[in-house]
DNA sequence: TTGTAAGCGTTATCAC
DNA sequence: GTGATAACGCTTACAA
């Protein structure tokens, strides 16, 4: 079960413990000859370094710590992971996925578990935006730097990468508009806050144009269970055909409303987008196959991980406290819209 | 940046280092009260034991790596990747997930990279089904126990989880043919062996029934690629109806492939089910929001991620490698088939 | 009930 | 150019 260790080496080829050691980490103090032997001895037998004991020794692990909610839950942060495993290689650091799963103290638990493992510093893509608060930035001036992605905690004092959702559900609005859909059903989940930029986007849209903001047309659903959101969603719309205030657009703020929405009105024989238009935030390269495709706002996901990872390891290369709080800067990326079917007239 | 140690604590209360490591892990040795004070202590000034060094110490991590294709590919590894996340729950162990992207070189530096951290055991989905065989059948003798899933390489001596894929291939193609629609479009990778069991099910299907297997009827396309993939199904497709020999159902092998079908065949304005009737493999949830909703084989991904997990606790419980061996098992799980409207007539 | 000391596999300082 | 040795933070006989 056991590994060789450099000890195994030193006495099968009767050097010392320090000389295999510098041999292996390709030292000028030993002579080629030598670190040849070595080398070749170390190979033949499978020799791999001990990373817990060199770990403990030089005090850090190379490694870095990512905190997302469900990785499952949607291909948007399947993106964003492949933009920080991609940053990862480049620099030569792995790293360590765990899930909060939405729950505060389940955050709370995987932090310290990073830290216990001896990560260099986290990424992390909070809770809530309010979770933890205290606590992380304590871990970011004591232990090792915090940069957060995604959901932007406005408590935490760090290095921040999110999305402009505000101006993408602005633009998707506008576009729903500028086809001439006024009566824009807007679809979000229940737990996000009322200043949510998405939110905000949408109301901006219509203030802009002076297009009052009808609560009936806010739907708010639960984003756990699918089932739950598909009945919510069906009986909204089913609801406002009664009253004869049928919407004649739909504006989805998360991937799977979107889309589901959309499989929503193929049962119930609503023609897409002839009689509601769709558009939402998606991630998905499904959007194409799905009919008829589907018009969405897309979020930069993998470059948000890519530019999350090498911001946090210009703060972990950044000796001085002092100086690293410097650079703590907050980056909101654009979002691109994407005209398909389910919005062209 | 540096933790609390044992030793501040022991400093800080006068006691000795085996004291307080004794107290932190709740030893009877010691008092009831020394304890409480030492507890007390470690939680106000956030004491959190480093792993590194009680690994090192004690032998084992506590943690399994995970080695997989790329989970950002599809949602069934992704499942699969939910259910092992749920049995390391359930055990209290962590998981590492590395990915492999599909190359032998990378694969190998997946499993050195894993050793070197200490990992107790391994799970394995092999970049192909002989890569790395003597490699991986040494590091199961010699270093921890490994587990494959979903690929099961036939050359690796040890516990594997996969699927009945040739049952779910022959049930899917048996209802097409139930249906009435028997010149089917086999759609699969370029990559996949000819052995494959997916194909093997198609053909064994269609010889039941004295079917005639025509190759012009068979399709492999490029799994990378989209656009790639997308013009090769479009344009055997429009090749054979033109040739008058149209096919009237589609079985695609992989998630990608039936879901982009779908799209593909929505573009032709060729109607599904009527013209073309549509099933395959897709683990999806977006199958029931296509339209028209997919039929689609399943393949239990959470499961098979949930039981590889258990089963390699199990082999590293066991401490003796000779009975660890008796212990071998390949478990084939089953497939279930949703009928929804793309196979109604 | 508490303390001493050795050792896990490295690296790094210093001596030879 | 090579070798002793201490130290990283922890656990664990064994001693007191």
């Amino acid at each position: 079960m056991a590994n060789i260790t450099i000890k195994d080496i030193a006495k099968a080829l009767n050097f010392s413990v320090s000389t295999i050691s510098k041999a292996l980490n390709n030292s000028y103090e030993i002579s080629a000859e030598t670190r040849k032997i070595i080398i070749d001895y170390a190979n033949q037998h499978n020799y791999r370094p001990n990373r817990l004991a060199k770990s403990l020794k030089i005090g850090h692990t190379n490694s870095i710590g990512v905190i997302v909610n469900s990785f499952f839950s949607s291909t948007f942060l399947a993106q964003v992971l492949d933009g920080i495993h991609k940053a990862s290689n480049e620099v030569g650091c792995d790293i360590i996925i765990m899930q909060s799963y939405e729950n505060v103290a389940n955050e709370k638990a995987c932090l310290d578990s990073l830290i216990s493992k001896g990560v260099d510093g986290i990424l992390l893509s909070p809770v809530s935006e309010t979770s933890n608060s205290d606590y992380i930035n304590l871990i970011n001036e004591k232990h090792c730097p915090v940069v957060l992605f995604d959901r932007l905690n406005p408590e935490i004092k760090t290095t921040k990468i999110g999305v402009n959702e505000y101006k993408g559900a602005l633009e998707a609005t506008q576009h729903l508009i500028d086809i001439n859909r006024k009566r824009i059903l807007f679809i979000t989940g229940d737990k996000f806050g009322d200043n949510n930029q998405r939110i905000q986007g949408f109301k901006k849209a219509l203030k802009n144009l002076d297009i009052p903001i009808n609560p009936r047309y806010m739907v708010f659903c639960s984003l756990e269970n699918t089932d739950e959101m598909d009945a919510k969603i069906s009986n909204s719309i089913l609801g406002l055909i009664e009253q004869n205030i049928a919407p004649n657009a739909i504006f989805g703020a998360t991937d799977v409303i979107t889309t589901r929405s959309l499989g929503i009105l193929a049962k119930l024989k609503i023609k897409v987008p002839d009689e509601i238009a769709v558009i939402g935030f998606a991630n998905t390269d499904i959007a194409f196959s799905l009919n008829p495709s589907l018009s969405a706002i897309r979020q930069p996901a993998k470059d948000m991980g890519y530019l999350a990872l090498k911001k946090l390891i210009e703060l972990i290369e950044c000796a001085s406290n002092t100086k690293r709080t410097s650079l703590y800067e907050t980056i909101l990326l654009e979002t691109s819209i994407n005209i398909r079917k389910s919005t062209t007239l």
